[in-house]
DNA sequence: AAATATTTTTAGACTAATCTAAAAATATAT
DNA sequence: ATATATTTTTAGATTAGTCTAAAAATATTT
C-alpha cells in the first residue's frame, strides 16, 4: 500500500526531475513540499525500500520506473478531475487545482476508466496540460513560449506555464484563455515586454507574463 | 482542523445513536469501526474536547449539535457522490458505497454545491436513502418493511436497509430495483417467508430479505 | 450482597510523518 | 589545497492513531 504522502512525494520528485535535471536533490524535495531536509531524508529512504526510488545517499535520487507509474498516474487523475470540475461544475481555471489535489488521491480503476469516457476521452486539461492515457502516455504539442514568438507570426493559446491563481486571473482579464488567437505586434527590448494583438484588443505583456504563456503557431 | 479519522467516528457515532439508543457504547463503536475499545476511549476524549461529542467516563458517548452537523454534512457528501457514481459514472448500486467513503471526505463547499446542481438536487440517494440538504434537512418518507407489510396490498420499493453487495447483488438477479411495484401474496407463518408478485415473476423471498427490504404503499 | 462477568479506561509501546539541532559529506572560494 | 560554506544525513523528540495487557468501573448472576 501506498500512502498519501507518498504518492505526494512521487509526484514532486517526478515534476522536479521533468524540468531537465536527472537526479533530483534533498533541498528541491524540501522546497517544493514545503518540509524539512531531514524530513526529506525519511521519505526518500522510504521510497526507495519501497522501490519506487533509487537513492544513493548525497546523491540525489531519480524515480523508478515504478515511481514514475504511480506519479504518471497521479497526474492522469488530477488533471482529468479539473477537466470534470471546469466543463461539468462550473469552476474556472483557477480554482480547479485545490480540490484536484484532493480528487486526485482516490483510488478505484473504474472511477477514473468511466470519469475519463464520461469527459470523452479529454486529452488536455484547462490549463492546457496533456492528459496521459491509461497506459501513461502523453499527447505531445509542439508549443514555444511568447516570449520566443516572432513579431508579425499569428499563434494560438495552448497552454500556460504558471497555475496559480493570480496569472489566470490576470488572463481572464486580459481576456486571454485556451484557444484564443493572438498575433505579436512588437518587442520592446528595453524590458523584453510584448504588445500582442487579441480579437479585439491589443495590449502589452510584461516578460514575467510572455515567458508563462505557450502557444502554437497557426 | 478536523481529521478523517475524526469524521469517521462522528460518522460511525451518528449512525449507532440514529438506531434508537440515546448514548453509544464504546465497544459498538469499536466493531463499528474495526478497532479496539482502548483506540475508541481515547478519540471520543479527543472529539469531547474538540466539542463533537459529550462524554463522561464510563457513561458513553452523544454527537453534540456541532458534531451532528458534522455527521449529516459528509452523509450528503456521501450520499451525493453515490447519485453521481450510478447516474453519471454507470456504477451499480452495489460499487458505490466503497468510493463514496473515500470521496466523503474531500473538503470543498463548491464542489458539493455544485455537484448537488449538476444532479440536479436529489433528495435520495440509490439505495433510497434521503439526500440532506444545505442545511441538513432530511426528507421524510413514510416506509414500511416488506416484512410487516399487508397480505394482497401492493407496495413500490423505496428502499433498502443492508446495503452490502450481497444482498444488492441477489435484489438485481430476482429483478427487483427502486420504483419495482411488488404485491404481496402470501406469508409462510412457518419460517416467515413471503411470497411477492413482480411484474413478470412471482418469488418467495425469506424473513432476511423481507426484513431488509422498504416500501411504500400504493 | 457478594462473587463473577463484562465493559471501559489507563499505561506503556509502536508506526508514520514530522521537527530541531548537531554531525557528516560535498561543494565552493581563496 | 586548505578553509569556508552549503547540503545532506543522523539522532532524538513530537503528534495522531493504533495496539496489548492490566486495572478500574459497572453490570449480572446467584
Amino acid at each position: 500500500m501506498i500512502t498519501l504522502t507518498e504518492e505526494n512525494y512521487i509526484k514532486a520528485i517526478y515534476y522536479l526531475s521533468s524540468n531537465g535535471e536527472k537526479t533530483v536533490n534533498t533541498n528541491a524535495i524540501a522546497s517544493a513540499m514545503q518540509t524539512k531536509a531531514s524530513s526529506v531524508t525519511d521519505m526518500i529512504k522510504k521510497l526507495s525500500e519501497k522501490n519506487y526510488a533509487d537513492y544513493k545517499k548525497y546523491q540525489g535520487v531519480t524515480l523508478t520506473d515504478d515511481g514514475k507509474r504511480v506519479a504518471v498516474n497521479i497526474i492522469r487523475k488530477h488533471r482529468l478531475w479539473e477537466v470534470f470540475l471546469v466543463e461539468k461544475l462550473n469552476f474556472s481555471w483557477d480554482e480547479v487545482h485545490e480540490v484536484a489535489e484532493h480528487l486526485e488521491h482516490i483510488k478505484s480503476d473504474k472511477l477514473i476508466d468511466e470519469l475519463d469516457a464520461f469527459l470523452e476521452f479529454p486529452t488536455y486539461d484547462p490549463h492546457g496540460d496533456p492528459i496521459p492515457d491509461k497506459e501513461g502516455n502523453f499527447k505531445h504539442i509542439e508549443k514555444i513560449v511568447l516570449a520566443k514568438a516572432e513579431v508579425g507570426s499569428t499563434y494560438k493559446c495552448v497552454g500556460v506555464d504558471d497555475t496559480s491563481s493570480n496569472f489566470l486571473k490576470y488572463l481572464d482579464s486580459n481576456h486571454i484563455a485556451l484557444g484564443t488567437i493572438i498575433t505579436v505586434k512588437h518587442k520592446e527590448p528595453f524590458d523584453n515586454s510584448i504588445k500582442i494583438a487579441l480579437e479585439n484588443s491589443e495590449i502589452v505583456v510584461s516578460q514575467s507574463v510572455a515567458k508563462n504563456l505557450y502557444l502554437k503557431k497557426i
